[in-house]
DNA sequence: TTGCTTGCAAATGATTTGCACTGCT
DNA sequence: AGCAGTGCAAATCATTTGCAAGCAA
């Protein structure tokens, strides 16, 4: 995955850049654990995919990549929280999880969707006196595997 | 208030019977509370709204009325996880939260986006092969407060 | 009485942090 | 050489749990 996958890297060293912060190799064996997976890892998993990382670093170095923009942290219960590249990486997105085993996997909405609500929440923010408003849409359900119990 | 709040209690302790479970003073106090605040509170807001209640106790409790379906627990952070009344006792709704300070207030869509967004999410669960989808959307911003720094 | 609830204190477990070492630059 | 990054082990902190005592049916 020639070009985009390249691409992909300076934009995060670039990110990281920004930040004061150097694109080492505990970093960049994340960020390819995590392009990889193609789905949001959990800690664990993602030591999985990379063993030679440490716990600690992990926790740290995706701690500040969360804050460099690179890497968004995604909590939905009391088990580990999942990591995913930043939508500014990827692309804008919501989650489908399974309520059951917790996986979760993405999914987009059709861009008439994705702007009605855009209309919709920029109202609400306004409303509210909130400002810089995003949105975050988590669909949950029973997967196949949890549904045959 | 009246009426509506003893239907309320009624149905609560309706919820808790089907799953062999009292309605006890404690237990009453929390929805109270959670009434009373009309915004998802977090363990420690729930117990400055009843000094009466125990850390330990208003945890179990909590619990146990989140499997009866009478109370949610939100989790947004890695802070206190915020708990509101289900939404068979209240009605659909979303939330919108402040980036600075955690701040959640309570939001609804218009009923024609509703529908939209139900008949997508059908769609995407049922391509998944998921069931019996829900969804959770919440808005991010900054409120008014915390733009002030 | 009989057992469900409670309160207190201790345990759990994900995540964070202190500190000394290692390896880039 | 100098300093950011790492690994290990210890610390945090929300939440959970064990157990003895209290209360309700």
């Amino acid at each position: 995955m020639g070009v985009s996958d390249e691409d992909l890297h300076q934009e995060v060293k670039a990110r990281l850049g920004r930040i004061d912060q150097l694109y080492t190799r505990g970093r960049q064996a994340l960020v390819e654990a995590l392009v990889g997976a193609g789905t949001p890892l959990t800690l664990p998993a993602l030591l999985e995919q990379a063993p030679d990382l440490t716990q600690s670093s992990a926790y740290r170095n995706l701690s500040m990549m969360e804050q460099a923009g690179v890497v968004r942290r995604l909590v939905h219960g009391n088990d580990h929280a999942h990591y995913e590249l930043a939508e500014g990486l990827t692309g804008h997105h919501h989650h489908l999880i399974c309520r059951g085993c917790g996986a979760i996997r993405d999914v987009t909405l059709d861009r008439q969707l994705e702007r009605s609500l855009d209309v919709a929440f920029a109202r609400i923010a306004l409303d509210a006196g909130f400002r810089q408003a995003t949105h975050d849409i988590d669909v949950y359900g029973i997967c196949g595997n949890c549904a045959a119990d």
